[in-house]
DNA sequence: GCTCGAAATGAAAGCGCTTGCACGCAGGGT
DNA sequence: ACCCTGCGTGCAAGCGCTTTCATTTCGAGC
């Protein structure tokens, strides 16, 4: 069938409610500056001719396209998938859409994105944490694009931001080892490199076991990519590189999960044996047995709570410029006192 | 800082080149059709401003925005979310932008997310499954956006799709079971009213059975959300209501890991006493102990590939109507032959 | 019924880019 | 020497909408 009309433009609902194209556009877009009965021939003629603005053109004479950039690590990681859902969810609902682009950690990928959704025009970007090229906050700037940080609080006050401080969050799982009477503990770490957030983790355990006069030494602490694989594989690593430790912390829920099923085949009892904690609080943690103790991280919140910060702000409220997020330690069962007497092994 | 420059357009660009703003134009987009030299020019004076192409102003002129819609279940299941992550990558390998929106698998908002993506002007779509209502699919093929079914195949060989059957996979997971000697079987499914794929793998099993002359009582069926809770929630109702089953179906891999997780609390021994099956073969699944036996769903591969059909479409190539994945059994350790004597309880 | 100010409407100028068409110029055939 | 071809470039007309400014209409007050 042939599309009789490819698309009616504002032009054709105009005609058929017999107002002018100005006319049209503001009883759609501005109600209020519209006679009552005006209003409702241009909108029974929108409706009658299935009219759909063009999202381009509106964008081209408002420059705002009711689009918002998100520049995420891998989605794969739930706590990231999570917290991208909450936040589509929150922009449709105020009318807005999400343009999301994912970069495996690559600071140069995370930067072409934020370039890439800024050419498409998005009003405002949220991005993770604090590491990134100097150019990715420039280009942004630049261009006039306010952004939201998530996950880590800039310290420095300079930006717009929402999340928990990642280093005292592990500074109370740590504590929570030392109170329970361990002094061996060993770390799966995430990414240090690039990645502000597993950096300010394992600072945070340092910090808490320098305070207490514990040593954490260079070989107790392993740097892996987020996965229960790797979590297996850097707990094998540990007890065989640096064994006698009673406590593990893994840099995130999978790791420490990995951590726990690695004991589990081991035979190593947890928490009689090995106390294990995690980070995240993804779903299975509360569902495995011995539940994980870890940290819940409200990652739909953080989501939910950038996307309304940005949409505020873009309409002109004022927006405090630091929220911090809780993020409690939430104890189950992988941790206990370490064993009485003697070590593993 | 006063901005000095406030986003350099195309002309500031042709004019520090010395050349025509069509000829800038040219340069930048169709280099072939402009002398080296006269491009060298522009690609210097672009690069030397800081150019950015204004996406909107293009996609007005060119009625193509270079950005694809992606309308997905919600993206924290991780099967979805792996898919997203694949798509986005391959979209921005070739200069397109991913726009993203979930909807908690109710059909009115996906309805509701085409229409804004389409307003939004993408120049294709990706939707997952089967289930949609009319509209949904009309709204698209008036716009003359083509689309892509992901996740199930479309028989009726109308429709663009790829993914694979799960009535055939799950086919496979309940022949598993039968030769292992199972004939008391349970099934703990997804939503089969909005969800295609629950409705398609619970068909599967009952297709299975019925073909071995083995019965499916409804009270050996229960219906629940995805999740790990719901997962031992829905097989502790199974037991109580229907017990005598030595075998069970999870829906998707959550749920039969719920189930795993609720048999280990009760003492059941998996699989000596009760074999399960999921489907998806999620990280986890691999990692657990025993192993679950699981359907090995191409996620990642589908968003990839999903992304590269539709681009070939859009770039004029023909690509075959349906593209069947693989999606094989994976016999792990949750599946084994039914206890000997006597049945459960 | 008339005047005046306010409210509603219309005309038209862009927003920044692409692209059909026209034009100028170099080179090859006759 | 001439015309024709064809490449490389420039001119200018939009793409579909918003918005300023001018104009018309309306309603209230006298």
């Amino acid at each position: 069938m042939p599309r009789s009309n490819p698309n009616p433009r504002l032009e054709d609902v105009a005609r058929a409610a017999g107002v002018s194209l100005a006319t049209a556009s503001r009883a759609l877009s501005e109600p209020g500056m519209v006679r009552a009965d005006t209003r409702g021939r241009v909108e029974q003629a929108a409706a009658m001719l299935g009219y759909v603005p063009h999202g381009a053109a509106r964008a081209l004479a408002t420059s705002r396209t009711r689009t918002i950039g998100a520049v995420f690590p891998p989605v794969d990681n739930p706590i990231f998938a999570g917290a991208t859902h909450a936040l589509a969810q929150e922009l449709a609902a105020a009318g807005y859409t999400m343009l999301l682009a994912s970069y495996d950690y690559d600071l140069d990928d995370e930067l072409a994105a934020v370039r890439a959704l800024v050419g498409r025009g998005a009003d405002g970007m949220v991005v993770v944490g604090l590491d990134h090229r100097p150019e990715t906050l420039a280009v942004l700037e630049r261009a006039g694009v306010p952004w939201e940080i998530t996950w880590s609080l800039d310290e420095s006050g300079r930006h717009h931001c929402i999340g928990f401080s990642h280093r005292g969050a592990s500074i109370r799982v740590a504590q929570h080892l030392l109170d329970l009477g361990h002094r061996e503990i060993a770390v799966i770490a995430g990414d240090t490199k690039r990645n502000d957030r597993a950096r300010e983790r394992l600072a945070g355990v340092k910090d808490a076991l320098a305070a207490r006069g514990v040593k954490l030494p260079p070989k107790r602490v392993i740097e892996v990519d987020f996965s229960v694989a790797n979590g297996r594989a850097g707990f094998a690593k540990l007890l065989e590189r640096a064994p006698g430790f009673t406590a593990v912390i893994g840099g995130n829920d999978p790791l420490a999960i990995g951590a726990l099923f690695e004991c589990r085949d081991r035979g190593i009892d947890v928490p009689g044996q090995m106390s294990i904690a995690g980070f995240d609080d993804i779903e299975l943690a509360g569902e495995l047995a011995p539940g994980l103790t870890t940290v819940r991280v409200p990652s739909a919140e953080i989501g939910r709570e950038a996307g309304r910060r940005l949409l505020a702000r873009l309409a002109g409220k004022a927006v405090p410029r630091i929220k911090e997020m809780p993020a409690p330690l939430v104890v189950r069962g992988t941790t206990g006192p370490p064993p009485k007497k003697g070590r593993l092994k």
